[in-house]
DNA sequence: GCCTGGCACTCGGTAGAATCGAGTGCCAAC
DNA sequence: GTTGGCACTCGATTCTACCGAGTGCCAGGC
């Protein structure tokens, strides 16, 4: 057998045809959601051939994983692999000028604690795409305290107050079995704030030994701090447009799985995560291996603040979505909501 | 005419045949979500009549509007009329020993701060009853300042953290268009605290005037604290089990509307907040006058911390929803939930 | 050798007819 | 007032026929 490679075959690409055809299968459905026939190509396409060569084209496109056939005699769907290839010969475009205001708009005037400005920047983009949005902020768990201060309740009951040096604050009870005077208190919120300061939570610090109420405060605020579960408190998940997920489906199932899996949010987090970790910005049906969500399409754009990956605004939708417009826009918000928080560090 | 006025008829209750048939339909429905026939009544139930007259009493019951019937030849359905009236006479039983010691489990090994923990039992309902349900947590606006400090993040951006007599704390970016020096902000700092101290975020307070650092810092952070729009930082919500919407309606279109509604929280909150101050625990179908959640059932818990009302546990189902069991845990956890805020006051 | 028009074939979707049966309303008899 | 009996209704289900979109294949043309 002669060992003959055909140039179009072998490498990645399909030949120009293949390409235009695969695009318009790609964009007709999306567009309909119904499988798309030869003729509606032959016709609706620049490509000036009938729908026979088209048809034949077709086989090939399906032989080789970029198509295929609900059933014999329907149109034809592309597969996830069709859709990669869309994807990846996609020349990413900007955000319309419309929404390219409306963004500008939010960013410039919305205020707040950067938890509410996460939380609506997902309502945004939500609202933006008409898909589901996830916007995952990311506090660095090696930011160092800035302060920390020792709040007195009532008698027993004390809040240790945190402030990183990202902006973050967190706060933590701290209770006591019996009474401690204010002046203790007092005494004790020095000392942990002296402790602490430029420590991170990772790092080991001295603490006093000894019975008297000062000490134990010290004692017992340093290790409830150090005790917070590290993913939970690190990372702050917003999903928008959760009602999108009924329009994207229409198998009442599907959409309860899909719901179920966005509630889990240290999965949605650790989704998000691989992805930019490999650097991709698009991960189509079974790609990221999550077997409940092969019928969504996850469109991601990192978050980085002064250099430092910080999180990440991505956008679920189905496979058939419009991914063009979903990229750009997520594109257009993280940079804008980099900019923010950039400007306006961690308020 | 005689005026004679039959006693069952015009006083609200129903006779006890009649009553008895009303919940053995309810009952029916609720397990079966079918329209029940008047001869499954008939075996089923308790009661020792024929088929026949059955159906004539359910004529009666859907004549005064507790029934009705999706078409000639169907079984009937329990109208909003029909599920108040059982509910109403249901007397509210306890929560089974399983579920009290997973709630007692819950509340004996969690930990962290405060949101933390209300988002958790937001959960914990939901799984417990399998509807959606919404935990409303209501910082109550007249607490008083503990603390208030400014803490320098770089020489422009410094942060406001307050802390209240309730446990919540607050952080604010105050932003100048110039550096100032970390003794001026320690100074702004202690003029702050001493100025804020024992107010409320309502209460005006006498800012210094001037125009140099210490007096803009502290003017700034002043305004900023009481700027915030008070609805959003008040009350925060947690919505556990979205995805149980999916199970409780079976067209894709309701699934869509209700979760639209639970996307816009103020909704929410005022929604559950109505029902509280009326003293309502169950709101049925319409009766929220709440158009997209007419096939809806809302149950609600008040939670009072140390006398003052201070949010609420509910519960969203359909109206063909398990009343007794959701009231019973709602009224357990809203329950533990307290006693877990009173013991240890916001963490 | 590639493209094209023609053609037989497939098969899901829809419409209509027939049937089934759960459930009703009514009535005469007890 | 209750009950068994009975005719009737009407949604749901099944079956059949049919339509048509779309295919695969092939012979003829450029």
């Amino acid at each position: 057998m002669a060992r003959r490679v055909k140039p179009e075959k072998s490498s990645a690409g399909l030949d120009a045809r293949k390409a235009a055809i695969l695009e318009a299968v790609v964009r007709e459905h999306i567009d309909t959601a119904q499988p798309v026939g030869s003729s509606a190509v032959a016709t609706h396409g620049e490509l000036a051939v009938s729908s026979a060569t088209v048809r034949s084209e077709m086989v090939a496109l399906e032989r080789d994983g970029y198509l295929s056939q609900p059933h014999t005699s329907a149109g034809r769907v592309p597969t996830d692999k069709g859709y990669r290839y869309f994807v990846d010969h996609l020349q990413g475009g900007a955000v319309g000028p419309v929404t390219q205001q409306q963004i500008g708009d939010f960013f410039r005037t919305v205020r707040g604690e950067v938890e509410d400005v996460l939380s609506q920047t997902s309502t945004l983009l939500s609202r933006l795409t008409s898909y589901t949005s996830v916007v995952v902020g990311a506090a660095q768990s090696f930011a160092s305290v800035l302060s920390a201060q020792l709040v007195n309740l009532d008698a027993r009951h004390q809040l240790l107050v945190t402030v990183f040096a990202d902006g973050s604050v967190t706060k933590h009870g701290v209770y006591l079995d019996h009474d401690v005077t204010p002046s203790a208190v007092a005494e004790a919120s020095r000392q942990i704030n002296a402790l602490l300061i430029g420590t991170t939570v990772e790092s080991r610090v001295q603490v006093p030994s000894g019975s008297e109420d000062v000490a134990t405060l010290v004692r017992e605020s340093v290790s409830v701090l150090h005790d917070q579960r590290p993913t939970r408190e690190g990372e702050q998940v917003y999903i928008g447009g959760s009602s999108r997920v009924a329009e994207a489906f229409d198998g009442v199932e599907t959409v309860r799985q899909v719901l179920t899996i966005l509630e889990q949010e240290l999965l949605v987090v650790s989704l998000i995560q691989d992805m930019i970790d490999q650097g991709v910005s698009v991960a189509i049906g079974s790609e990221h291996g999550f077997e409940p969500l092969a019928s969504c399409a996850v469109v991601v754009a990192p978050l980085t603040v002064d250099g430092h990956p910080s999180g990440a605004v991505g956008l679920l939708g189905p496979t058939r979505m419009k991914y063009g417009e979903a990229m750009a826009a997520a594109r257009a918000v993280s940079q804008e909501l980099t900019r923010y928080l950039e400007g306006d560090p961690r308020v």
